[in-house]
DNA sequence: GCACTAAAATGAGCCGGATCAATCAAGTGC
DNA sequence: GCACTTGATTGATCCGGCTCATTTTAGTGC
């Protein structure tokens, strides 16, 4: 089944997202009439790469990771998302098609709205318009960033580099540390990272050694952060 | 020194912005008052990476590319812009750096905005905010799809891959094949494929041997498009 | 608590591509 | 036309990380 939430727990979030702060209250409540929620259980597919992209998603509860599939067989994790993100497609373009998977990693709940009807938002509220357009010139910083890394840094580096960035976005507090809140495996780190799960496996095993990590079975907790930066430059 | 044009010229080409081409005659004109035009000789730096970002910049005439620097010394060149695409800064949060070095890498002429005013633009003009963001995640999903071939993809089909890419961006039809119309060394070839300028002459030769492409000093024109296409699945 | 399942760890061998080093060739300035 | 500079080529060596194979371990259902 899935998570559920109330429709209340659906305005005050949608409020939360950041395109959406600055709308008054009955504002608010037009806009979320247009959305649509949808339930999702671990492991769901929400919608699959290649298909026909025309709906744009508003993450409300939970967590959803987005891959990209290639001919090669190997998975690539682009992003993972946490409540208050935007995902699927803002073209309006018939042609468009949704360049990766996603897929939800925990139960959630997700806001659906065709993206015709959220261009009809973004064409009368140009505050909204450009507050999209900042997030998204900022995944586009992050995915050069990605980039780089992938080309210039050794594995291990660039593992100490997700692990510090999910930290920043998904640590908690806990006894082992900052504890993120999200199930993880070490193929999901290694598809981040670009490498096999071998390979990460084996870095992570190292980072435990030296103490700067605590991990089990689908989770990591960060207990040395400055550590962890300090592998990233050497 | 560098290229110069007229601001006749520049009113024409600020039309054929993606995001201006929908405004009206007068409406343009009020647009280019707000952009301040600089020429730019080919090598020249345009901004540096890290400096602080106040200027959005859109490419009029010539070649720039867009290149990160790495700790490590290592290059990446990011994106390779013609006439018609912005650069620079979108944001105007004040502690927002460049991300990137930009170089004229022909003599060029650059139209220059406060990103305060460009702002102000989109504000005013949801239609451009709109179309803004369309080009910006176009953008976004070019570059994961690059993240995804550089993690997935052996070097030769990388290499094979960006000269497509830069085959439908730059070709234009000559004797020797589909000329690109800018200058292109084996070190940007190299940091378009985060390879080394080695690797990369070793797999042009190869090319050249397969009849794909001729080369020769900062020049490539594709041959046999089919040639590196077929190259890409095996 | 015990069996079962899927994640994680570990080991050994191999190869793509980096690095270092040297040579070659195409323009450029004089 | 000739020396010079800088991009391009080619060769030899070495190593990080992939692959394949096996073992260990943490959770799950009964």
């Amino acid at each position: 089944m899935g998570h559920h939430c109330t429709v209340d727990v659906q305005l005050e979030k949608l409020g939360l997202v950041p395109f959406f702060r600055q709308l008054s209250a009955e504002e608010l409540q037009k806009v979320n009439e247009m959305f649509r929620a949808k339930h999702c259980a671990a492991g769901d597919v929400v919608y699959y790469q290649d298909e026909p992209a025309s709906y744009l998603r508003v993450l409300v509860h939970g967590s959803v990771k987005l891959i990209q599939h290639t001919t090669e067989g190997k998975d690539i994790l682009v992003d993972m998302l946490k409540p208050g993100e935007y995902f699927g497609s803002l073209s309006v373009l018939g042609d468009d098609h949704y360049t990766e998977t996603a897929v939800a990693q925990s139960d959630s709940c997700i806001l659906v709205i065709a993206n015709r009807e959220f261009r009809d938002i973004l064409n009368s509220r140009p505050a909204v318009a450009v507050t999209v357009l900042d997030i998204t010139s900022e995944k586009l910083n992050k995915a050069r960033e990605m980039t780089r890394h992938f080309t210039t840094m050794a594995v291990e580096k660039r593992i100490a580099h997700i692990l510090i960035t999910l930290c920043e976005k998904f640590g908690e507090e806990s006894k082992h540390g900052q504890l993120l809140q999200v199930p993880l495996s070490r193929k999901d780190i290694a598809d981040m990272a670009g490498t096999s799960t071998e390979t990460a496996s084996r870095i992570m095993s190292r980072f435990q050694e030296n103490g700067f990590i605590t991990s089990g079975r689908q989770w990591v907790a960060i207990r040395d952060k400055e550590g962890l930066t300090a592998i990233m430059g050497s």
